[in-house]
DNA sequence: CAATAATTTCTGAATTTATCGAAATTACGG
DNA sequence: CCGTAATTTCGATAAATTCAGAAATTATTG
């Protein structure tokens, strides 16, 4: 039995779908992700033609981009020839995987880019000074946020859990912090 | 002088536009957006018209939608009966109003659905048993992001910035954590 | 409060993006 | 290897978005 003709599945799939169309996402992409995701078992690639009524093309674009992502995998099914997919169900590991990959997508050549533009500029003496400090700043703020992000992936899951939720009470151990510090 | 004759204002400027198309921003927004940045003054809509070749119209919505982010305001000039704008220049500030509100448009409204949903799967007996835990299992991420989202929002600024710059260091301050904890 | 400047809203055209179906390619089983 | 199933690529079309210009509204000045 189609897993959508539970209409709660389906109200998932859809709201899923539409939140990726708002995050730069293809609605084809989310919605194949949201119905491996509730899926208990591996699907070809046909049956999820079947159950989206997308073309097959389509799925296969989406299913090459989900990977991508490294937040779907393909699966070998014991006496079938065809290729399976399973989403990665692990909600944590799949939003440090998105995060990475956006990153490396968007955020780095970003900075890269602000780094030589800030480079150019402090050498370019007919250079608005507004324009150069902005950039320069925008360079630097992003870099650190970089930094910060890079610090963060590097610890164990367990760790950033446990540190998600600490939440604000982290700012108890920071020296000049809230009172309580160290205290509980 | 118009800003945008500099090749490294405009280099930036075509960027900025670009990476908003890829997080779901219109790239009139998001260019309005970084001319207002790098400008060193309040511009009125019909300056931003002609440094950007945008429609008039298309710039009044953008600087809609700016204003609706907080990382635009409008200012008065004196002697000046047009209306100008500003950016906002602080990148913490921008970057904490750009994400409250993305969360109050996409993230509450979707936990919202998942905790009907999840509500509705609870007690329904013929719904197909992983659906009902893989929904239930977002939803209590979402949630438990979304709290962590509202703790830290309210931590003054600086004392969020100091928890960056320790950047992975902080996890030394958990429980079971690694060598050195405290101690500096 | 009338005249006009400034701004916003609305509509349709143009562009871009998403999606499809056919054709080509690749992988597999006999 | 040959035939067939499975998958991907690619050109065409549909859908959605962006954008300009006209019309309507709102604000400001004298």
């Amino acid at each position: 039995m189609p897993l959508l003709d539970h209409p709660g599945a389906k109200a998932f799939l859809l709201h899923w779908g539409e939140m990726g169309t708002q995050w730069g996402v293809n609605r084809s992409v989310s919605q194949v992700h949201a119905l491996l995701y509730l899926s208990d078992r591996p699907l070809p690639a046909d049956e999820i033609v079947d159950q989206l009524g997308l073309a097959r093309s389509n799925v296969s674009t989406a299913l090459k981009e989900l990977q991508s992502y490294a937040i779907v995998r393909r699966v070998h099914v014991e006496g079938d020839r065809r290729d399976h997919f399973v989403a990665e169900l692990d909600l944590w590991e799949m939003l440090t995987r998105i995060a990475a990959e956006r990153k490396r997508r968007e955020i780095d050549p970003t900075i890269t880019l602000l780094n030589d533009l800030a480079q150019r500029l402090a050498k370019d003496g007919s250079a608005p000074p507004r324009v150069r400090e902005r950039i320069t700043r925008m360079h630097e703020f992003l870099s650190t946020l970089g930094n910060w992000y890079e610090q963060m992936r590097v610890l164990p899951k367990p760790t950033l859990i446990a540190l998600m939720k600490l939440g604000g009470k982290v700012a108890r151990f920071l020296p000049g912090g809230k009172k309580g510090a160290n205290s509980g």
